[in-house]
DNA sequence: GATGAATGAGAATTCATTCAT
DNA sequence: GATGAATGAATTCTCATTCAT
């Protein structure tokens, strides 16, 4: 039954995407579990906690971008590299409305997230250094920025996105200009560290 | 009776700032209720539903805003203005946890909030053209970026604050810098008109 | 509706004494709830808890052991009043399933239930002092061994309650005959105390 | 194969054995099967429900104590003897945490624990009478009365064995004076009979 | 007019047992 | 013969809203 359990787990999966997708982390374990076709049993017999399920979906969403940032820190222009980075990540983000509740829950502490958080900041820092050597990006942001920023014009884009489809492009454009060095002033925080996203930091 | 219905009514809506602020609007009537000192049902004698509550008070809060744009507006040093206003009401955000909430949710679309949404975008407009006839802000940009813009910021903020207060205040300069002139390249989206966030719109 | 909640009230204390009674602590809420004819979110609003609707019954459980108790000290017969007292007080066990489950439990340790508790103690040392002082009950035993003893007559007794009804009381009487001083041997463990009993201790 | 299955027997006995003596009878049939290291069908395959496995390992405990009282009867010091089976029987209960919850149950009722009672009755007949020749033993008591006893002062200390390790043993040796004849006074029941403990008797 | 008691609908989670491989 | 995946039924608890006093 191996085959069957993994065409199940992957129903599961991809059931779960949609559904969080859709309603946001909110949505029902029962609406998951019909949509997948399942019990509900099953997909605690998988995932201890709904939020177990909840953060295995989030560490594959940041795997997949922390492989994209990893791409385009190789590509040759790196500022349009950038650019197209932070499009692809923010539309993946709108695609989602779970993505960024997970972000603003404690399933982003978990061990697993962690480590590809860590992958995500190292990628983009590799691309955030090319791209200020280039003069596209400010000195002063750093790769934690990055996250921050995504998740910002996201949630902003969401509240119009129904209405006006694609309107977070517009909000994406307007941080990227921000953080070109032409309008740079001096900001009047200090950039995040690790620590600072570390469990009990 | 009037005199003790008046009070009843401020007690609600204060308790009810105070709890929604903390929890979000998830918050349950009865807290509300307890935190006020009067019944569920008084509660919902002036409110017919929570949403009717929520709405309220996020009328409440548009209009806060909206004088705080009004008084910017007319300030000497509008670049100035222009900051402060954006950090202020950024920080009222941050303050309320249901703010963003009622923004995503069809709160939004009451005629009520409405007029004082109306009433923000007039003052933000005013403010912005100022600032723009200043050389301080991009053309390109109009007043329903403003709230947009602080909604992201807000989000984001309520991500780190836990861990690093204040550090919405780094994004909220990276996105003053985006609505500079100096780094403006143009726009992938044309920008928002008020047909685009009237209901059925 | 002050009489109509003492009524439910009643009928939901009267409900849950049954069913436990019957069923066993493991029953369920909705049982308790169809039984009283009301709806299981009007228990939860008495009782937040399960286990703090069988504190409730059980510290009324012991509160009347404590009073029988007092009654029984003052008798004239000591010992006849300290058979008298054991005898009802493991009836009252045997005919609710959910007394000694709930001693078995952190039910116990709840401060309300302590107090009842120390009241109980306190009334059958006066009862268990004049006993000895008639030469009814050997002197090494101390008023905590009392509802120990009565706990596993009770549980004996249930083993053999549905095929011997009453068959408990020959197991009292063993028990009662081991408290005479007639045969007692010396103990081979201290007695309890109260420290024993209390939390963490 | 033979071997195999043997030894998955023995495992499934073994994990069952510890597992219900820590947890209980309720403990979960998922928990003993991992840690005998076989699925749950497995378990299923030798025992068609999780009763019919908790009735082996009672029937195993039953005819343990058995053996402990035929060798018990054998002795030359019966008195002793009957302390020290009743006090290993004692220990035994206590061990286990499943014994007494099955001795509850209508496991008891099952053909094969019926025979290992009745062998444990027989043994404990001719040690207890014995003891009563050797006036050791009031001559009104009889055999079933002993594990009817033990089974009170297990379920009695097991109320203290957390708190207070080991004074199960004090009541033991209430119940055992209990027993003497020194003390004794008319039982106002009469004893237990074989018809009394089967089915449908 | 105010109160707070009552409730129905639903949510997460668990488990003995069955079944396909 | 063994496995572990699947599940249905049950359980505790929550909350917006209505209703009787």
């Amino acid at each position: 039954m191996r085959a069957d359990a993994a065409r199940n787990l992957a129903r599961i999966l991809d059931a779960a995407r949609d559904v969080f997708a859709e309603r946001g982390s909110e949505a029902s374990v029962a609406e998951i579990a019909a949509r997948a076709g399942v019990g509900t049993a099953t997909i605690y017999r998988r995932f201890p906690t709904k939020e177990d399920l909840l953060a295995a979906l989030f560490e594959q969403a940041v795997a997949r971008l922390a492989v994209d940032a990893a791409e385009a820190a190789e590509a040759k222009d790196v500022g349009r590299a950038l650019r197209g980075f932070m499009q692809r990540a923010a539309a993946a983000h709108m695609a989602d409305r779970s993505y960024c509740e997970c972000a603003e829950t404690n399933v982003k502490l978990r061990p697993e997230v962690q480590a590809r958080f860590d992958e995500l900041i190292g990628n983009v820092d590799r691309l955030l250094t090319r791209a200020k050597e280039a003069g596209e990006v400010r000195a002063d942001v750093n790769a934690f920025d990055v996250p921050i920023l995504l998740m910002g014009v996201a949630q902003a884009g969401a509240l119009l996105e129904e209405r006006v489809p694609g309107a977070w492009k517009r909000y994406l454009d307007i941080v990227l200009d921000g953080l070109r060095p032409q309008a740079a002033r001096p900001l009047s925080r200090r950039p995040l560290t690790a620590r600072d996203l570390r469990p009990r930091a």
